[in-house]
DNA sequence: GATTTCCGGAACTGAACGGTTCCGTATATG
DNA sequence: CATATACGGAACCGTTCAGTTCCGGAAATC
């Protein structure tokens, strides 16, 4: 993963020994992110197995054969779809003063909204992991790891601070929230809303961090 | 779900309208519980998708008519066998006087392999939870909720006795192993041991239930 | 022993889908 | 304008698999 937002191109097998200029059509790479957002939105709406390449090209306007001539399987496709989506930016830490307010902080409806469409990836993605390490991985770079980072510079800013216990595991705590939100939305078929969210945070990330009760509330 | 071990009979459409008894063999329900093993055990090895109902009838050394026999499709024979699957004892809670204690004596070896198993059947099927809720819920019921169960005793029996805060979040923090039990298995491909379920029970419920440091230790 | 019903096993049917090939058209080089 | 290539679209191929049907044999009832 290159983490650009064009798709990566995949190989190219010539080592350029370039013979004379050959007129022609150019490959038309400007279509590329279209085709991975109708896969990526494919795979969010019905899943991988029952995601076929056929719909990816209708939903891109493009013609089936034409992705086979850039991804040389249906496994290729989803895999670089994937690897782009993690080329999201990384704004600034939110700095409010306590731990718990920055966690909030990061609750915000857009950043809900989008972190709801790429749960619904996953989920979608959730068959292959078993069979697929390297997309396992892929998924992990692309979805959980950034949020995780996240959580997991808050958490040690706060222990920096003394805000919270010097003895507790910030990488264990930065990925509970991720974790509960994944098997309420994959075995509870309950909302991830703003609310499971607060009580994520509320009911065991700052208490597990030894946060004294109702400090920095 | 009945809870019994025995498969559900599905339908009987016959109102029963008994006429003259007829001759001929009877359906031998007795070999229902191999069927539905080799369904569990196909299920943990391929997951739902690669699951072909040749297999099941193979390893329980039955004929595929005689499962559809049974069961009008693959999806109602998979939603019987995990239904079964429910139907494991409850064993009396540990009581070892603190938490802790508790908590990890549910950590018997054999304990945790067989909850490996159980997990993975759950990843065989997280395909299928988006699209239908009740086999989720199946799934559910079967597994993550027995658990969460014997965990939700546990801390409300620590509640009564003042060990833990009277403002925790039971049913929360009940949830919290499972939860990061799975995405561990999922998307970090890291094994579920010992170790790491110590290190959620110290490293989160046990904080986050807001026992005091090194108590009950 | 005749009859009925189930059994395991194998052959069959039909649909879905990954992947390939071909075609008419558009576009860029020379 | 000629050539070469990529395009969208559709037809096509081969496999896999859910679900069905048929068979010979074994039980259970009569």
């Amino acid at each position: 993963m290159d983490g650009t937002v064009e798709a990566t191109a995949q190989i190219d097998p010539s080592p350029a020994p370039e013979g004379p200029i050959r007129p022609g059509r150019k490959r038309d790479h400007t279509r590329d992110p279209e085709i991975m957002t109708a896969a990526i939105d494919v795979l969010a709406e019905v899943g991988y197995e029952r995601m076929t390449v056929d719909m990816v090209a209708a939903r891109a306007k493009a013609g089936k054969a034409t992705l086979y001539r850039r991804w040389p399987s249906k496994a290729d496709l989803v895999l670089d779809a994937v690897g782009c989506m993690g080329a999201a930016k990384a704004g600034p830490l939110p700095d409010t003063g306590s731990l718990r307010g920055d966690l909030v902080a990061l609750l915000s409806p857009r950043t809900v909204h989008d972190a709801d469409h790429k749960l619904k990836v996953m989920l979608g993605l959730a068959s292959v992991t078993a069979h697929s390490p390297e997309l396992a991985e892929s998924i992990r770079e692309a979805f959980l790891e950034p949020r995780a980072a996240v959580t997991r510079a808050l958490l040690e800013r706060a222990k920096e601070r003394g805000e919270i216990s010097p003895s507790c595991d910030v990488g264990l705590l930065s990925r509970v929230s991720s974790s509960m939100v994944i098997s309420r939305a994959m075995f509870e078929h309950r909302p991830v809303d703003r609310a499971f969210l607060l009580s994520v945070i509320d009911g065991v990330i700052i208490p597990a961090a030894g946060v004294g009760p109702a400090a920095g509330r």
